[in-house]
DNA sequence: CATGAATGAGGTTTCATTCAT
DNA sequence: GATGAATGAAACCTCATTCAT
């Protein structure tokens, strides 16, 4: 149960959709917005090929020549929605020095500044995956795997050289995980913080929890 | 995108229902215990009440002997879920000394608990209390909101008086709040902690989270 | 269509049921009630067995210790309905002198004063006898047609002794019979003619329609 | 209760369904007439959509690409059938010298017309336009409405002058309205007149209703 | 590329009826 | 005589998808 309330809908956040240069042109980006706004207000389930038609201003039977089923539009929106997460995830790890503490930093950025830059989309991925076939949520879960390997590996090393000292490696991977997934559900445009803000306060929650040594930081 | 893998399912526990005493006796209280387990594996769009119906060996017309509609049988599990939030959170306050530590400790012990103890419960809850109509969910969303004050007005007092030092209130408690709720989606009777044990974890997070002085602790 | 209108409902008449002393007493008798005002407003096919319990403050289930279905209580409503009017009319011609004209008078204030004096009755009787199957029906069919023969009969001695000329014997009594049957559809103790007065206005109707001698009357 | 026998059935007629030029083309048009007949033989309640599939040779989800539900397609029935009496009436008055009693006779030779014609529409208009919703059935109620005050306003213009002489003016509409709408229920193109011979036997029975003036007819 | 109509499966719910109590 | 729970059938309707145009 929810200590952080969000209202009576799934997420506050109703616009932001899609990152940018990954949507399709034309028709195929217009279904896939529109889709996205429906999966996140209503769920998969609650959602008709016939609304997302409707939505996207063309008839139903015309979905099918841009998406082979429902469950393939959803697993396009999934896997943009992973495919950026890791993507962010790795460029910040490249873009950081060794120290684990600055790479930790820049993970929870990564990851946090995902969920509040692109609400709708972190919402659907996180709640909906399991909603696809396993062959269709295959390789999305494998990026999702790869991602939570670069923290842990971080935290890892990060303890192994003593900068780190967590109570239990996993339980700070999943907490660092969890909050920073529920972003989602809350943030929108009108609070009072940038993603970046939001971003930067999480990382250092990070740091506490893995009881990040003071250094030159 | 989670950062803590759960593997292909939504959840990964798969027993573990409701709260004692707070479940109906006979057919009512079976078919509540199957929709339940079906509702945490495929949601509430993904189960049909013919499915509901087989799980719990009756005929789906015995259903609507119990319950008005497939809707009611929801509300029914998020209301005893968010029931029993309240009253544990509520429990811990009443059960701690003055000191805005201890409360803390209590009500975080309290909210992970819960979410360790019925995963399955409180999949449904956090997942699917959307899918309710304003008048069926209204009364769940009173008791989220009254549990969030609770952890509101202890990070508010400790602050207050100088044991507490978080850079920003609601971004504390959405973090404490956040990080407990998804316990719920990885926890299972298999895992090497106990769930206090858990509970004990994140509630030294919570600790650090809101940068408690070190005390009588 | 109607070009006497009746307003939004099916009839206009909410009260007067069944006549005195062929009512069942108990509990059987107030089913039979129920189910006359459910059956005159909303029609067999729209009213439920439930229905019919709720009205008459009882159980569904304790229906069937009274009644066989749901058609065998529409069959007894039927029933009465035709058994009175059948026994309303022989009477009438029994009561009557050998005068054709005053015979014809009499059925005809028989007919239109049953539908008059019970609405919601001749409304069942005449709009869901159709509904009921061959067997169950057959007893009210042979009712009508005994009644009918006797309309026929008059008018055709009425013809015969020169009494009576109508263009065409069956249009007459085509006429003569829906122009009764249809007082049920509009006729309400709130109308301000008493049932004997607007009975006693359609046998003039009658002798006009055909073409009865201006005699002792 | 019928005075006028008509057989173990609701209607006599089987056939003779849509006046032309109104019924929808296609599929439309197909699932309209076999509704009509089901209609007119069971009643709507009587009728399931899978028996108007069936009868109409589509699938019962296809009936939902033209009608948006069961009661739309009654709707639409009861539609015609009024919007075809008002103009064969409203035709009748205009077509018609002054004379208050060319004017009777020419509305219920429409009346009369109407329901000999098209003895199932009517049937079906008659007896289910009570099953509409307030809102599906208010634009039939009106020309139902608009019908009746185009005899009424004739018979009060005959009295007026001295043409006509009925009793009650009221009961001498609701008979000659009642009277016509029973035809639809034994006409048959089998029967030894036909509708015109009818309409016109009734229109004379009319005249007598309300005592019209012999005159220039 | 887009469409309107059609489909077969399956959705939730209500039905009349039965039975043990 | 009355009841609450249970049943199997069937109700209306919506679903994702296909196909000829």
């Amino acid at each position: 149960m929810e200590i952080a309330p969000t209202g009576v809908r799934r997420l506050v956040a109703r616009a932001s959709g899609l990152p940018e240069g990954v949507s399709p042109a034309g028709t195929a980006g217009v279904i896939l917005d529109a889709a996205l706004r429906l999966f996140a207000e209503r769920g998969f389930g609650g959602t008709s090929i016939r609304d997302i038609a409707k939505e996207s201003g063309v008839q139903s039977a015309s979905l099918y020549a841009h998406y082979r089923s429902k469950e393939h539009v959803l697993a396009e929106l999934v896997r943009i929605a992973h495919q950026e997460h890791y993507r962010r995830m790795r460029t910040a790890l490249l873009e950081s020095d060794s120290d684990p503490r600055h790479q930790l930093v820049a993970l929870v950025r990564a990851h946090v500044g995902l969920h509040a830059d692109f609400p709708l989309l972190a919402v659907v991925a996180n709640a909906e995956l399991y909603e696809l076939s396993e062959e269709l949520g295959a390789p999305s879960l494998t990026l999702r795997r790869q991602a939570s390997e670069l923290l842990v590996e971080v935290i890892r090393r990060g303890t192994g050289r003593g900068v780190f000292a967590p109570e239990h490696e996993w339980l700070a991977v999943a907490a660092i995980g969890g909050m920073g997934m529920r972003v989602a559900n809350w943030y929108t445009p009108d609070f009072e913080l940038r993603p970046e803000e939001v971003a930067e306060a999480y990382a250092r929650f990070a740091l506490r929890i893995v009881n990040a040594k003071k250094g030159d930081r």
